[in-house]
DNA sequence: TTTGTTATTCGTCTTTCGACGATTAACGAA
DNA sequence: TTCGTTAATCGTCGAAAGACGAATAACAAA
């Protein structure tokens, strides 16, 4: 309870293509945090402490997944009391999408499936 | 010099399909790595050690996350006395186009482009 | 055989991640 | 107001990632 923590990942304005394709698939580098993904596919919409229960890790663990997807704009979470809603932003996922695009791309280019 | 180092990652066999995708994502999770992969798509085939000028860091970091790319299968490096000619492997990003690609059709659905 | 060229491994260090329990926050309901 | 419910934060700890220089490996060429 001093000082400011500052946990920020750098304004996305100032960071490079590849950064921001990095930060993206990092917020997906984590079994537990692709899962929660699927789990908002498949539900549609939002969930509340559920979540929790399906993926079978403890609630503050969990709760730092979600921050980190969060953060990463790939889920939104909206709060209806006493419960959050989350749901899925896949837009959020253009960049990384659009990279993979381009090496698929070149797959067909050199006849390599 | 001692004992084996076992630095595997888990035979692919008994990984869960949300654990394959986060491997591959933690492969991606580096702008240095994008970086590389993005250079072996410009220049269509493989490349010697000109990687290590062209991302700036000490050639021993460099050769690290061309290792971390090699296992996640995402290159292959043929060697060519005395360099190593690396190439793009596309096919084993997969897992993780599908992935994306669901969640883009679930945007779709949901008229949220 | 010695020399030169490039790639990889080793050892070390600092930083970040991931997990947990405990605590705190934020309210609606009683 | 007090109570109950759910989320988020804090503090801690071990494990892993990331970076580097130094050392080593693996040959082709001289």
């Amino acid at each position: 309870m001093s000082a400011v923590k500052l946990r920020r990942e750098r304004p996305a304005s100032t960071q490079s293509p590849q950064e921001k394709i990095a930060q993206i698939a990092k917020a997906l580098a984590h079994p537990a945090r692709v899962q929660i993904l699927q789990t908002l596919l498949r539900r549609k919409t939002c969930i509340g402490c559920d979540i929790v229960e399906e993926i079978g890790l403890a609630a503050s663990t969990t709760s730092e997944h979600l921050r980190i997807l969060k953060e990463a704009g790939l889920i939104i979470g909206e709060i209806e009391r006493p419960r959050v809603c989350y749901s899925l932003n896949p837009a959020a996922l253009k960049p990384l999408a659009a990279f993979l695009g381009q090496a698929a791309a070149s797959a067909i280019r050199n006849r390599q499936v």
